[in-house]
DNA sequence: TACCCGTGTTGTCAACGCCTACATATCCGC
DNA sequence: GCGGATATGTAGGCGTTGACAACACGGGTA
């Protein structure tokens, strides 16, 4: 088949990750309530039911979306903490910052992985949610090793950190806070708890 | 009009409220998502087009819901925060596990209210939530003025607490943690809190 | 070659939000 | 209390959606 030729061949080749392509781009400019199959069927080019093949219900494609969303986090997460000044405070701010820059960027994907609807069984999304949270605990567990932070449950005092990441760019995403003040709130936030949880 | 006689008066009395009321039941049991003008409607035994006299259209219904919401929410802790043991950090937490306590018992009414949908103009929503943050702000007040707490920003600090449970029970209401350990991370992270604005 | 099965198509259904035209009740100035 | 203005509810309809089923295509393999 000739690539130039984008004009229907009957199998379209990869469908499923250009929905996601195209629902990503959806949920950006219009969020999760607008996003609709059958337009995402549309922009790339497929019936209405074709769709249906790869996300059976409307919720896997927004699942998968959440997923996604947590892979790239805790991608960046991850970078931010290992790059530049290697001093342990400088570190927690980066890694901070950098969940603030991604919410920031991702606004609508943010609320959706936020959301409660995810597939019960859920080893799904809850999985991937975890693995993002990996890099802000590790980051917490070398800070009590090294006695830079008072000793305590190390996932537990990761999920305050990350709630408090979380909870703040909530309040940016529903208009509650200016986003320009978000960097600043972050800031004193993480000042905050390293001061709280310091020896 | 006899009260007795429930069935179809032609006009209902009360509609607003009783819509408000069945989508309340709805929240709670379905989600915001699955909620259903017609459906209320039916429930509440007007034809399907009646609720457009109260609610335009149904994101005027969600924010409503919202604002009550944030009006329960902010009574709440102003009780907690009033009642029993006058010790400032025992008020704090009191005040918190209030909100916590919310959360868990409208789990979807909180995630109507960090939806990001509201209306743009939204005198409405905002200035609501705003309201529920002042029993909160105004304890951080009088721990700054009491010399309890560092002086910073009342507003920022505020803003801060609040962030840090919201995001917890945004947690607990996605399934990243389980609903028995909210309190406990409450209590941790107040207790964070309190040391990290400590003078 | 012949078959199989993953993938895409077509047609259908019930439900929804929103709209308009119309009906009925309630309120307010006379 | 009368009568029109206004608030509130009804009836019907339009266009869209998600979900479903029956069918069409075509690449990989025995």
């Amino acid at each position: 088949m000739s690539e130039q030729n984008e004009q229907r061949r009957y199998h379209h080749g990869d469908l499923r990750a250009a929905l996601l392509e195209a629902a990503e781009h959806s949920l950006r400019s219009h969020g999760a309530a607008q996003l609709s199959l059958r337009d995402l069927a549309r922009e790339v080019g497929v019936s209405h039911g074709a769709p249906r093949r790869h996300f059976p219900e409307r919720q896997d494609l927004l699942d998968a979306l959440a997923e996604n969303g947590y892979a790239r986090l805790g991608e960046r997460i991850r970078r931010a903490v290992a790059s530049g000044d290697p001093d342990f405070a400088a570190r927690v701010q980066r890694a901070t910052s950098a969940f603030a820059h991604f919410a920031m960027e991702n606004r609508a994907l943010l609320e959706l992985m936020n959301a409660a609807k995810h597939r019960p069984e859920g080893t799904g999304v809850p999985r991937s949610a975890e693995v993002a949270f990996e890099p802000l605990v590790d980051l917490i567990r070398e800070g009590q090793e090294r006695r830079l932070l008072r000793v305590g449950s190390v996932e537990e005092i990761g999920i305050i950190l990350y709630a408090t990441i979380n909870g703040l760019a909530t309040l940016v995403n529903n208009g509650l806070i200016d986003a320009e003040r978000l960097e600043e709130l972050v800031e004193i936030a993480v000042d905050q708890f390293l001061r709280g949880t310091a020896p």
